[in-house]
DNA sequence: AACCGCAACAACCGCAAAGGG
DNA sequence: TCCCTTTGCGGTTGTTGCGGT
C-alpha cells in the first residue's frame, strides 16, 4: 500500500467533471502504464487531480468492461435481494453484478430502486420507472445531466435505468449498434487501444474475449463517435446529441436473455461481452502493456 | 418565457483498512 | 510495533436537464 517513492509535492488539484482530454491522458496512462500507484497517476499522467480521483474516474467510468445503461430486471432483482440481504455494501453487491460498479448500484439504488422497494411495501404500488421513462422517452434521454457529458452512458441510464417495464418478452428490442453504446469500454478501447498497441496489432478479436468479438456488439461506430467527441468543442454537447430516444431499449434485450436462462450470468452468453470474465480484464491492468491482453 | 421542483448521477468527502518502511 | 501513505468504501453533495406551473 505505502507507497513512499510516490511521493509528490502538495499542488492545487482540479476538481469537477472530467474533460475529454482529462480522460483521454488517463486513458493512454493506464494503458501504457497499467495499474500501479495512484498518487503517482496524476502527475505522471499530467493530470492536475489527485489520485483519489483518477482512481475513482477509472473505475467508475473509463475502466475496460463497464456495463452502462439501464438496469435489467435481473440486476434489479439482485440488487434489491442483496441489498435486503447485505446491506448498503455497495461493492459487495456490485460484484454480483459484472460490469457494474459500485458507484452506480449505490446511485440506482438511491435514486430509484430504495423509492421502489419502500413503494412495494405500499401496497405493491412501487413507483414504476415508466413514470419517467415516459418523459425521458419522448425527449433525448431525459435526465442526462452534467454528467451527461460523459453522455451516451448516461443517454442510455437516464432513459434506460427506468425502462424496466420495456422488458417484456414481447418486445424484443435488439438494436446491436445501440446495445454496443451500453459500453464504456466499447466507447473508446478502439482508438485506445489502437494508440497503446499500434494499429497494426490491434484487433477486436486478438484482445477481447471471444464471446465478445465475436458478438458483433462491440461496433465501431460508437468508438468512432468518440473520436468525435474528443475533438468537439464540448463535450457535454457532443454528447447529448449522441442520447438516443431509443436508449432505453439497450437493456431490455439484455434482460430477456436473462429472463432466457442465462443462468450463468446475465448477460455472460447472451451475445454481450462475457462481463464474468471481466474480472481478469481487470486483473490484466498490472503493470505492462503485454498484461493487456483483452 | 421564467421559475421551481424533481430526478439522475458523477464526483467529492471522510473514514477505516491495508500494507510498507 | 508504530507511523505514514495509499486504497477502498459508503455517504453526501453539486450540477444539470426536464417537466410542470
Amino acid at each position: 500500500m505505502g507507497c513512499r517513492s510516490c511521493d509528490k509535492p502538495k499542488m492545487n488539484y482540479r476538481k469537477g467533471l472530467w474533460s475529454p482530454e482529462e480522460d483521454q491522458r488517463l486513458r493512454d496512462y493506464i494503458l501504457k502504464h497499467g495499474l500501479g500507484c495512484w498518487s503517482a497517476v496524476p502527475s505522471k499522467a499530467g493530470l492536475q487531480r489527485n489520485g483519489k480521483s483518477c482512481r475513482l474516474r477509472w473505475i467508475n467510468y473509463l475502466r475496460p468492461g463497464l456495463k452502462r445503461g439501464m438496469f435489467s430486471q435481473e440486476e434489479e432483482d439482485v440488487v434489491i435481494n442483496l441489498q435486503a440481504k447485505l446491506g448498503n455494501k455497495w461493492s459487495q453487491i456490485a460484484m454480483h453484478l459484472p460490469g457494474r460498479t459500485d458507484n452506480e448500484v449505490k446511485n440506482y439504488w438511491n435514486s430509484y430502486l430504495k423509492k421502489r422497494v419502500m413503494g412495494s411495501s405500499n401496497a405493491g404500488k412501487s413507483p414504476s420507472p415508466p413514470e419517467r421513462l415516459a418523459s425521458m422517452s419522448a425527449t433525448t434521454g431525459g435526465g442526462s445531466t452534467a454528467t451527461s457529458t460523459h453522455g451516451d452512458h448516461d443517454a442510455n441510464h437516464s432513459g434506460g435505468s427506468h425502462g424496466q417495464h420495456a422488458i417484456s418478452p414481447a418486445e424484443p428490442f435488439v438494436d446491436p449498434q445501440h446495445e454496443a453504446k451500453n459500453f464504456v469500454f466499447a466507447d473508446w478501447m478502439p482508438t485506445a487501444a489502437v494508440a497503446a498497441a499500434g494499429p497494426e496489432s490491434y484487433t477486436m478479436s486478438a484482445h477481447w474475449p471471444a464471446s465478445t468479438a465475436s458478438s458483433g456488439n462491440v461496433t465501431p461506430s460508437h468508438g468512432a463517435f468518440v473520436g468525435d467527441q474528443m475533438s468537439g468543442s464540448s463535450y457535454g454537447n457532443a454528447l447529448q446529441h449522441h442520447q438516443h430516444p431509443q436508449d432505453h431499449h439497450h437493456h431490455q434485450s439484455a434482460a430477456a436473455v436473462a429472463h432466457g436462462g442465462a443462468g450463468a450470468g446475465m448477460v455472460a452468453g447472451g451475445g454481450y461481452f462475457d462481463l464474468l470474465n471481466m474480472g481478469d480484464i481487470y486483473g490484466g491492468f498490472t503493470s505492462t502493456n503485454d498484461d493487456l491482453l483483452f
